[in-house]
DNA sequence: TCTGGGGTCCTAGGACCC
DNA sequence: TCTGGGGTCCTAGGACCC
C-alpha cells in the first residue's frame, strides 16, 4: 500500500498547483473559435508585452514577458488579446475554492498558482498523489482549464515538481506532461544536481550572470560553494537562501493569511509624456486608482511613492512618509505632485507609477478620515464643530507634509512650486469637499 | 528582441535615539 | 571634547516573481 510512488502526507506535505497558460486558456474557453490558434494576452502596442501565451503560440517561441513586436515577428498569425482581468479573477476564485475543498491551508501566488500545506490532513485517509489527480480532474471538469500539480517535502521541491508536470514544447511540438509529479526524498539530490541555477526561486538574469562569472552554473556547483564567499557577491540573505536551496533545504512555510503591503498603479504610455504639466495631469488618474484600491482594501497608507521611467529606460523614485495615513485621491495627488516636482526630467517619461504603502489600521488613523470633509452635509448630522476642526487638522497636516517635500528637495522643486497649487494641493482642498460625504468618516 | 503591471523582498546609507 | 555601538525608521534603488 505504501509503495514509493504512493507517498504519505509526511513524505509529500507541500502541494503546488499551477494553471496552464491561464489568461490565454480562459480566452480560448470563452471563444472556442480561438482553439488551436496561437493566442496571447497582453499589450498589443509598440510597448506591449505578452502576459500569457497559448501552447500553440509557444510552438513559435512566444513566451510571457516577451515584447509583443517580437512575438508578432516570431508568429505573424498571433492573436493578441487585451486581457479581461475581472473574468480571470472569477476563474481564479473558483480555482481557489476547489483547492480549499481539500484544505484551507493555501497560499496564493498570483491568480493562477498556489501552495497548499497538506499536513492538517495527516489523520485522514488522504494520499497526496490521489489528491493531486483529483484536483486536476475537478479543475478540468468544472472550469475547463488544464493544470499541473507538484508534490514535495517543501516549497522548493513542490514548485520544481509542478513545473515538471507541465506539457513541454519539443522540436516545435507539444508533448504532454505527467500532470502530477512528486519528488521523493530519495530522488531530491538527483533532481537538484541536474538543474541550472536559473531554475531556483530568486535567481533571475542578474543573479544568474553573477553566478556564471563565479563559475557556478548548476545547482550542484552551488551546493559546494562557501556561503560566506557567495555572500560577498550576492549579499547575505541571497547567499543563505541559495546555499540552502542547493542542499534541498527550504524553511518557507505556507502562509495562509498574507496581507497586502502596498498598492500602486504603473502605466507605460504609448507616447511618452513631455514636461511636468503632462506628468502631473497623468498623476491625477493614478492617484484616483490607488485611492480606490486603498479603500477597497479598507486601508490607509502613510507612504506615497512616485516613480518615473524615462525614454532611456533609467528610472528614479521619490517617496514621502507621513505621520498620518491617507486613502483619498486628493491627498495622494498632493503628495505625489510635490514629489514629482522634485525630480529632474532630462528625458521624456515613458512610465509613471504611484504607490502607497506603510498601511495603518483605519481605526488607528487620527487625521485622514476627516480630510476633505463636506461641511454642508455634516451640519445635518450634528457634531459639526468638532468634525470641522478635525478636517482642518487633516488639511494642515497634509499642507505641512507637502511643504516638507518642497523643503527637502532644493531649488528644482521650488522653481515650479507655484504649479503645484494648480495641480496638487488646491485641488485637494477645494474639490475634495465635494467628493466625499459623511459616510467616509467615523468608521469604527 | 528590447522589455507591462501587479506585487514582494533586500541592501545600503543616513538620521535619530539611547 | 570627542567618541562607540545597537536599534529603528526612512529613502532610493535593484532584483525577482507571476
Amino acid at each position: 500500500m505504501n509503495s514509493p510512488s504512493d507517498p504519505s502526507v509526511d513524505d509529500a506535505p507541500i502541494l503546488h498547483v499551477d494553471l496552464d497558460a491561464f489568461f490565454a486558456s480562459v480566452e480560448i474557453l470563452d471563444d472556442p473559435t480561438l482553439r488551436g490558434k496561437p493566442v496571447a494576452v497582453g499589450g498589443g502596442g509598440e510597448r506591449g508585452v505578452v502576459a500569457s501565451a497559448s501552447y500553440e503560440a509557444r510552438r513559435f517561441g512566444v513566451r510571457s514577458a516577451m515584447p509583443s513586436v517580437v512575438a508578432k515577428r516570431r508568429c505573424p498569425d498571433l492573436i493578441i488579446l487585451p486581457g479581461r482581468f475581472e473574468r480571470y479573477e472569477v476563474c481564479s476564485r473558483q480555482f481557489h475554492d476547489i483547492v480549499r475543498d481539500l484544505t484551507p491551508d493555501i497560499e496564493s501566488l498570483g491568480l493562477d498558482e498556489l501552495f497548499a500545506d497538506l499536513r492538517s490532513l495527516r489523520r485522514l485517509p488522504v494520499r497526496p498523489i490521489e489528491a493531486g489527480v483529483a484536483l486536476r480532474r475537478r479543475i478540468s471538469e468544472e472550469l475547463g482549464l488544464l493544470s499541473g500539480v507538484g508534490l514535495g517535502r517543501n516549497k522548493l521541491f513542490a514548485k520544481l515538481a509542478s513545473k515538471q508536470s507541465k506539457p513541454r514544447i519539443v522540436n516545435h511540438r507539444l508533448v504532454d506532461g505527467p500532470g502530477v509529479v512528486w519528488v521523493s526524498p530519495a530522488l531530491e539530490r538527483q533532481w537538484l544536481d541536474e538543474l541550472p541555477v536559473r531554475a531556483l526561486w530568486g535567481v533571475g538574469p542578474a543573479t544568474a550572470a553573477k553566478l556564471e562569472k563565479l563559475g557556478l552554473r548548476w545547482v550542484r556547483d552551488l551546493a559546494r560553494v562557501d556561503e560566506a564567499t557567495l555572500a560577498g557577491h550576492l549579499g547575505t540573505a541571497m547567499a543563505a537562501t541559495l546555499c540552502a536551496y542547493a542542499l534541498g533545504e527550504d524553511r518557507r512555510s505556507v502562509e495562509v493569511n498574507r496581507a497586502v503591503k502596498s498598492v500602486g498603479h504603473d502605466q507605460t504610455f504609448a507616447k511618452s509624456l513631455t514636461g511636468i504639466a503632462e506628468v502631473l495631469e497623468a498623476a491625477k488618474s493614478h492617484a484616483g486608482i490607488v485611492a480606490r484600491a486603498l479603500r477597497a482594501e479598507g486601508r490607509v497608507a502613510r507612504t506615497v511613492t512616485v516613480a518615473v521611467r524615462f525614454d532611456d529606460l533609467t528610472s528614479v523614485s521619490r517617496s514621502q512618509t507621513l505621520s498620518f495615513g491617507v486613502d483619498d485621491e486628493y491627498a495622494i495627488v498632493a503628495i505625489a505632485g510635490a514629489l514629482l516636482q522634485s525630480i529632474d526630467y532630462p528625458h521624456a517619461v515613458r512610465l509613471l507609477a504611484v504607490h502607497a504603502s506603510s498601511f495603518l489600521e483605519r481605526a488607528n488613523n487620527q487625521l485622514q478620515l476627516t480630510f476633505g470633509f463636506d461641511v454642508a452635509s455634516n451640519s445635518a448630522r450634528g457634531g459639526a464643530e468638532s468634525l470641522s476642526r478635525d478636517r482642518q487638522v487633516g488639511n494642515e497636516a497634509l499642507r505641512d507634509a507637502v511643504d516638507e517635500v518642497r523643503q527637502k528637495f532644493g531649488s528644482s522643486a521650488l522653481a515650479t512650486a507655484a504649479e503645484l497649487s494648480d495641480h496638487g494641493l488646491d485641488v485637494a482642498t477645494q474639490r475634495g469637499r465635494h467628493a466625499f460625504g459623511p459616510e467616509q468618516h467615523h468608521e469604527p
